[in-house]
DNA sequence: ATCGTATATACGATCAAACAGATGTATTGA
DNA sequence: TCAATACATCTGTTTGATCGTATATACGAT
């Protein structure tokens, strides 16, 4: 079944779902940590509004040992990606997006963005490599 | 200043309000009562909606006589354009989007649409002429 | 001035969204 | 098994949106 263009409207007329969104657009796919990192925000909040795009069906998740990555839903109708497409361009030069962009790219350059630390040291995985 | 995604994500996420923009991509100008005739909803209800998209500016109203137009408010933005566009797109052979634009040219097709009837007769004003 | 009409707004009640914080679940390495 | 980590969900509370109804305002004709 189709999205109802009144329930994409209400998903993306909220700050933290519409960032998280944006973010999307531009980094294809991305953990939960990475958001709270980019925002700023508490994971609760953070996982309780991903959980609404889920439920929206606007984005999809896919476990990955301890992470959750998130992605735009690949069924997702054509002309909602107008819209999201005619939004990002819209606001990829402006704040709090472009800032929101950044903080992604210099946590990826920063090593593993979120890896777990056992006993003082980080772990590798299957998805997160660390720097020999 | 230019119209904040959130706003305007916010201001058509409501039923009323994103029929209303829709008929006025349709119709160019309509008047209250041809909402209400369209939308089959309560005066006061249309009326408060309206004024919510007019704070947002995402409408412009003009008055004749006893009649208020309103209109896609003209300097919207163009990203804006593209959003409302494809949503149009997609929505216009569905329900209950299909339905209002037939209900607003039924309308239109028979004479006046709310012209003011006083002791019983129809009566000509600046912008509502009577068939003669 | 007064009436009738079109539209706007104020009032009061209700309902849903959002929040912070705490707790629960799944996974992995030891 | 246990401990640590990432993420999800629950709980209680608060805020804000929406609603129906009543009333106010603006305008034109009498």
């Amino acid at each position: 079944m189709p999205i109802e263009p009144t329930d994409l409207f209400t998903a993306i007329s909220h700050p933290t779902r519409l960032r998280c969104l944006l973010l999307l657009l531009r980094f294809e796919e991305l953990c939960v940590c990475e958001f709270t990192g980019a925002l700023g925000a508490a994971q609760p909040h953070v996982s309780r509004h991903l959980a609404q795009l889920r439920a929206a069906q606007l984005v999809a998740d896919r476990r990955d040992g301890l992470w959750i990555h998130y992605r735009v839903h690949p069924g997702l109708a054509d002309w909602a990606w107008v819209v999201l497409r005619a939004t990002a361009a819209e606001t990829e030069s402006q704040s709090p997006y472009q800032e929101d962009a950044m903080r992604v790219a210099a946590q990826r350059g920063s090593g593993p963005h979120c890896a777990p630390v056992i006993g003082g040291r980080l772990v590798s995985t299957s998805s997160s490599r660390v720097k020999p």
